[in-house]
DNA sequence: CGTCAATATGCGCGTTCGCGAATATTTATT
DNA sequence: AATAAATATTCGCGAACGCGCATATTGACG
């Protein structure tokens, strides 16, 4: 399932699904992103100063990519996945 | 068109583009999102180290959002795009 | 409950951000 | 070629990064 993100906290959200899903712990996240887990956990919860590089290597880390488009209308189902 | 990103560069990239498409300067890019223009230029740059926060809030000044989402193999035209 | 794994938080350090402000430098446009 | 607009780059500053290292705190499971 894609996810969509408009912040820095939907951003570490889904980070953090798709980690779960793959069931790597921070730690294994950051070692494949030669980063902490501590920095792993920042990123998680959204912060919004972590450096983009964090993100992008967190994303290369999990096989995944970013899709830069137009905002949608939120469905309903788009809308629950917010929380 | 949607944007494939999976370094800081084509983040940058990507919002070039869509800028630009609108009709933007960088200055007025960073009216909207309450940045100067030279932290405009750095994050189209693709600076590894801009934050977060600046990436999110530049889409939000675009009307734009980010779709994460397993890597997908790249078909010829995608592959254009990225030069 | 108790125990261990997982995650969050703290300190000091070196680095780099984004800022205001200003100035190159490049890119139209005529 | 000349001018103006757009973009890139620099300075000093305060703030926050990510780092190693260490330690809470939370979560899962028997």
């Amino acid at each position: 399932m894609d996810t969509i993100a408009r912040t820095p906290q939907q951003v570490g959200a889904g980070i953090r699904r798709f980690r779960r899903q793959k069931k790597l712990t921070q730690r294994d996240l950051g070692e494949k992103m030669h980063a902490r887990q501590a920095t792993v956990s920042k990123l998680e919860a959204g912060e919004p100063a972590t450096q983009l590089r964090m993100l992008m290597d967190a994303l290369a880390g999990l096989d995944l990519e970013l899709v830069i488009r137009p905002r949608t209308k939120l469905t309903a189902e788009a809308i629950e996945d917010l929380f």
